[in-house]
RNA sequence: GCUCCCUUCGUCUAGUGGUAAGGACUCCGGCCUCUCACGCCGGCAACAGGGGUUCGAAUCCCCUAGGGAGCGCCA
């Protein structure tokens, strides 16, 4: 048999998650159980200043949240750690004097200032910016110079001249790219730490990584880490590049995450399982419509049906899933998730058939403690057009409405045929004004479940509300 | 500027030389129903443009246009 086959998920914690994170850890998350293999958790915070210990925090709930449990990482542990990468400095110590060693790496004393002035002129004379070789050597007095003055290099990969590179991308299919595009680059940083090319190709390596999906963001830097690990003759893991996701605008979703961060996501109310089901079939074609738990979106994915164009985050879409979130989850599930308090007003016995009378009403945890406050709460409050076509329904129908409820039972069939009887509306003309004195709504669960599950006492208050107004027939 | 990636209904996508170009969301219509929502059924709607190759191109090649990424001591 094959290696068993690993993934990961390694973000930097400098903020909270937004969507195009969430889906490269699901895809990664998919492809791993897909397989029976691994997926890995490792955080990527060698930036110290960026970092921040509460973000680790929040990333790990978030992922907990949506259901992406990591098989080794930062709190379960695992064979290949540390797995956060400020508790790996000395490895990658090893490693850049390695690459020194060979030959593959020399120190560059150019300063920030006088590189980016280097690169400015370099535009400016209309080619590539990509660092000269030629151009950073100082002479030996000059480097001793710097060096007393307490400057430190940094540490540059020594990229081949010329020919060419080519990988097998494991969504995109074969990549080739011409050395002499890439100039040297910085894999250790004047103070001592790597940079982000170095540490992660290195990490992905040595924690024996079989596939690595990421953003189409990372395609052309590919190479790079490619040749790293060539110079150090460590095993690469086959890469794939998922397309980039853009904002409704049609604004690539980074920074600016607007609606579609973890955040806006869960105080929003979102169920974990509409959000995956989402981002699932965000770059990958599904055969199902239907909701389906991440076991079964994992026994459907497939590197090959992973899309190479561009998608856009529609909230509309997300919204469906949600929808059919809401409509699959249980009593329990929909309890908790509306949280507590939200059915102070409904009595115990009755729970179960409140919620499944207004389910297919609900889309949001508020909208749980709204019909319970209809439901079994005060009467509802009536806009002005709402009075108004209350008021011209007229009193005869509502009384009509109670005398029915009197002389049979409290139900909607009784009232109905009470009024159709009596006044010889039917239709919209009947069950509409019957909606909004009872619900104070227009739209809302079907009423007749709604009529029986709400005590009669309430039900006749709110018929009797309209008895009371001037008859205008 | 250079290199690379991408382009099918408004949106997410199926399609890999021969299809009436399929599905999902939105929207519209119908049904459940003597109401709205839910649900079910149906409808509108697309191969970026131009050249080739071929008996035959959404599918292969070239060019153009548009979108995006990378070229950082950010990740």
């Amino acid at each position: 048999m094959s290696q068993p086959l690993r993934t990961r998920f390694a973000p930097s914690p400098t903020g909270r998650l937004h969507l195009g994170n969430v889906r490269t850890a699901l895809f990664n998350f998919l492809l791993a159980r897909m397989a029976g293999g691994s997926f890995v958790l490792r955080i990527e915070d060698t930036d110290a200043a960026r970092s921040e210990e509460d973000s680790v925090r929040q990333i790990a709930e978030d992922l907990r949240w949506l259901g992406l449990q990591w098989d080794e990482g930062p709190e379960v542990g695992g064979g290949y750690g540390p797995y956060r990468q400020s508790g790996r400095a000395g490895i990658y110590l090893e490693f850049m004097d390695r690459l020194r060693q060979a030959g593959s790496a020399y120190d560059c004393w150019r300063t920030d200032d006088e590189l980016r002035m280097f690169r400015k002129a370099r535009i400016a004379a209309g080619r590539p910016p990509i660092y000269d070789r030629q151009w950073a050597a100082l002479p030996e007095d000059e480097v001793s110079r710097r060096r007393e003055a307490g400057q430190s290099p940094a540490l540059r990969f020594s990229v081949p001249r010329d020919g060419q590179l080519h990988f097998e991308d494991c969504i995109r299919g074969r990549q080739t790219f011409g050395l002499a595009e890439i100039g040297d680059f910085v894999i250790g940083r004047s103070d001592g730490t790597p940079s982000f090319f170095f540490s992660n190709a290195l990490d992905d390596s040595l924690m024996g990584l079989t596939h690595v999906l990421r953003g189409e963001d990372h395609l052309s830097n590919t190479p790079r880490q490619l040749l790293i690990l060539q110079a150090l003759e460590l095993p690469a893991p086959s890469y794939g590049h998922l397309p980039l996701l853009v904002g409704p605008d049609g604004a690539p979703l980074s920074k600016r995450m607007g609606s579609a961060g973890m955040a806006e996501f869960r105080a929003d109310g979102i169920m974990p399982e509409a959000l995956a089901n989402y981002a699932a079939r965000l770059g990958h074609a599904s055969d199902s419509g239907k909701l389906m738990s991440l076991a079964e979106l994992a026994a459907e994915f497939r590197l090959d049906k992973v899309g190479r164009s561009p998608a856009r985050y529609d909230p509309i879409q997300l919204e469906h899933w949600q929808g059919l979130a809401v409509h699959a989850a249980s009593a329990e599930h929909l309890a908790e998730w509306a949280g507590p308090g939200a059915f102070e007003r409904v009595p115990s016995d009755r729970r179960e058939a409140f919620l499944d009378c207004v389910r297919p009403n609900v889309l949001r945890p508020a909208d749980i403690p709204h019909w319970a406050d209809v439901l079994f709460g005060r009467g509802p409050r009536f806009s002005p057009s709402m009075v108004q076509e209350l008021e011209q329904t007229g009193a005869a129908f509502f009384s009509a409405a109670l005398a029915g409820i009197e002389a049979g039972a409290p139900d909607l069939a009784t009232i109905a045929n009470a009024v159709k009887a009596g006044l010889g509306v039917k239709g919209r003309r009947l069950y509409r004004p019957l909606r909004l004195a009872v619900t104070g709504a227009e739209s809302g669960p079907e009423l007749g479940p709604l009529i029986d599950l709400m005590p009669t006492d309430t039900l006749k208050a709110r018929l009797e509300r309209w008895t009371a107004v001037r008859d205008s027939c």
